[in-house]
DNA sequence: TCTTGTCAAGAACAGTGTTCTCGATACGCA
DNA sequence: TGCGTATCGAGAACACTGTTCTTGACAAGA
């Protein structure tokens, strides 16, 4: 039942845009609003568990997408979790909103959220790891961070290596925030390519050979 | 009276985040909600009126940081308009929430919007200009973007040249989406550093001297 | 003095999230 | 079989929201 809530919940979330109303789902339920608090103790952990869901989801394709690409064309494989991070993104962009938009007002992320939100950071570091790490001069108080998020995770990888991972993610984010949010909408029409573009850079970046 | 409202709107965006309540902006001016509608015929235009006047607000707070570095100083002009962005961001989070993270559901940004969101890429790319062109194999298809952008503004701009700005330019907003919506939160604490260190990586990809 | 325009108030409507009480149904156990 | 209990949904209520419309007060100009 939690899933079929859920189930409705997306659907309005793709129809109606991001202000879900627990009325309106409860109604296409055949349900009165009130009953949903049997499942769920608020909108907002609806919304949690929407977010949850669209992490796991979007990771799932990521992950699917590179598996389809030998394990030793590192580029191919770069550039396979970043278009499956895009086509994920255009397909459901108001999920993708939920998690990569601005936060919903009053809405603090819970701690179950992190864990997932972190998985595609992972895709990208375990492609990264295969290849020549590029030499950057951090600044210290910045090597120490990076540092310390290795050593949490109880890795190897050099600072450097997560660095470029951190700004091939960044800026893949920033990517798609402006395709999908469509500020490249009277600008860029060949967004496939603009995309891809962008992502080969960051794979420069990231020390990927070619 | 508009300029109030605007005033009192903006004290409510930085105090109750983004759900802008026109009943409790009509409150705080010892007024009845209706009487809002005198001054804008929706809260759709309010927020309308809102996001030009942060749009422009941040295009000067990046301008006026960067005039007060030596116009031959490319790098230290560079930085300026980002650390000034970024400084504007993290002073006003809900007003950069409205122009950078998701579109207000049910909202559909007018094209009044459009021009004063481009400043801050003039900027950018205003010093870009006086810096050598990379030179980049662009697909053909964005090359096409590219020229059409630049003669439509009746530009001299290499090709190349405003990749590079747009890659900046997305660079930019991709780390001030993280940073404002708190997704470095357990991860960089050195964030002056982290955002440097990124600004600098994109001044080297867009062809900036050290 | 009469008219016109500007402003705000107030009621009303349809919608929202949330809480509470109450009744119905089904399950396990004596 | 009968009883107690737990689960579920209905429905009313509360305090909100944006928006529209009518009404009335006030001031300026002819």
């Amino acid at each position: 039942m939690s899933q079929e809530i859920k189930a409705v919940a997306r659907r309005h979330l793709a129809t109606d845009g991001a202000d879900l109303s627990l009325r309106a789902v409860a109604r296409d339920l055949d349900i009165v609003a009130s009953a949903l608090y049997r499942y769920f103790p608020s909108r907002d952990a609806l919304l949690t568990a929407l977010i949850i869901d669209a992490y796991d989801d979007l990771a799932d394709a990521a992950g699917a997408a590179e598996s389809a690409v030998p394990r030793d064309d590192l580029r191919g494989r770069w550039l396979a979790v970043c278009r499956g991070v895009r086509d994920w993104a255009l397909a459901h962009p108001a999920e993708y909103g939920l998690i990569y938009g601005s936060p919903v007002p009053g809405y603090a992320a819970p701690e179950d959220t992190v864990e997932p939100a972190t998985k595609v950071i992972l895709l990208l570091a375990a492609i990264v790891a295969d290849a020549a790490p590029p030499s950057a001069d951090l600044p210290s108080a910045l090597h120490d961070d990076l540092h310390r998020l290795i050593a949490g995770r109880g890795s190897t990888m050099p600072e450097d290596q997560l660095d470029r991972v951190l700004v091939a993610w960044t800026h893949l984010y920033g990517v798609l925030n402006f395709e999908v949010f469509g500020r490249l909408d009277s600008m860029i029409e060949a967004r496939s390519d603009y995309f891809d573009h962008h992502m080969h850079l960051m794979a420069d970046l990231a020390g990927l050979p070619t």
